[in-house]
DNA sequence: CTCCTGATTTGACGACTGTCAAGATAGACG
DNA sequence: CGTCTATCTTGACAGTCGTCAAATCAGGAG
């Protein structure tokens, strides 16, 4: 069995997952399990330039700073996002690779598609 | 904004989620984010004519039977689930639009793509 | 109706999570 | 060096989650 993260996964629909590789895509699917998160996300995602630093992310929410390091803290460790200090700030950014990995497994259709 | 579940949603990647967009997707990818959930789910996906009975999802697992009840559960009121009774046995299938939908949102492409 | 089997619901309990306040780190600037 | 700003870490606390045992509900068979 393909257990490579790289070469990745059949999806979801096609067999039943492994024991371990569920516990893998689930720790990354909880890490969206979150409103916030998946703000924080789509917030990073979306900004000019595929970054963002947290600074601007923090005022977006109606939540203190560490909450807000708390939940970036998520995503790093799932695996979804990258931080990067530049001087004084810290930019973080997503990883396209993990998104689409995700994507993949959700549908039939699954690794083969990639309509460049 | 198209806020509609139907027509559905802009990716992730594209420009940043609602507050009540995010708080459904997050409830659908929350349900996903439990390994014994991922694998229900894939155990019904990609069981025989799509579907699959409970009794033929507790053997699988070393969990009880209302343990199970309770993730089925959690899979259904996501909406990502469906469950029939016929007769003595409960079946349950899977939403593939809820799947594609949270796939499209994941991938910049997003709605457009679909190569047939 | 009564019993049996499949599945869910309820109640309880330990573990984990989201949040904040307070403290700690890291770099920029005098 | 010391100070200021941006970010993270720690500790604490209420709330949620995953799990099981016990009770309940729904159909089929005697």
């Amino acid at each position: 069995m393909s257990n490579n993260q790289s070469d990745c996964c059949s999806p979801l629909v096609r067999e039943p997952l492994a024991g371990q590789q569920s516990v893998e895509l689930a720790r990354q699917f909880k890490a969206m399990g979150d409103p916030v998160r998946l703000r924080l996300l789509s917030l990073i995602a979306s900004h000019e330039g595929g970054e963002a630093c947290v600074c601007e992310l923090t005022g977006v929410f109606d939540l203190t700073g560490p909450t807000i390091s708390h939940h970036l803290k998520v995503l790093r460790e799932a695996g979804l996002i990258d931080g990067e200090r530049r001087g004084t700030w810290i930019y973080y950014r997503v990883r396209p690779q993990a998104l689409q990995r995700l994507s993949d497994v959700l549908v039939p259709g699954g690794l083969p598609v990639r309509a460049g």
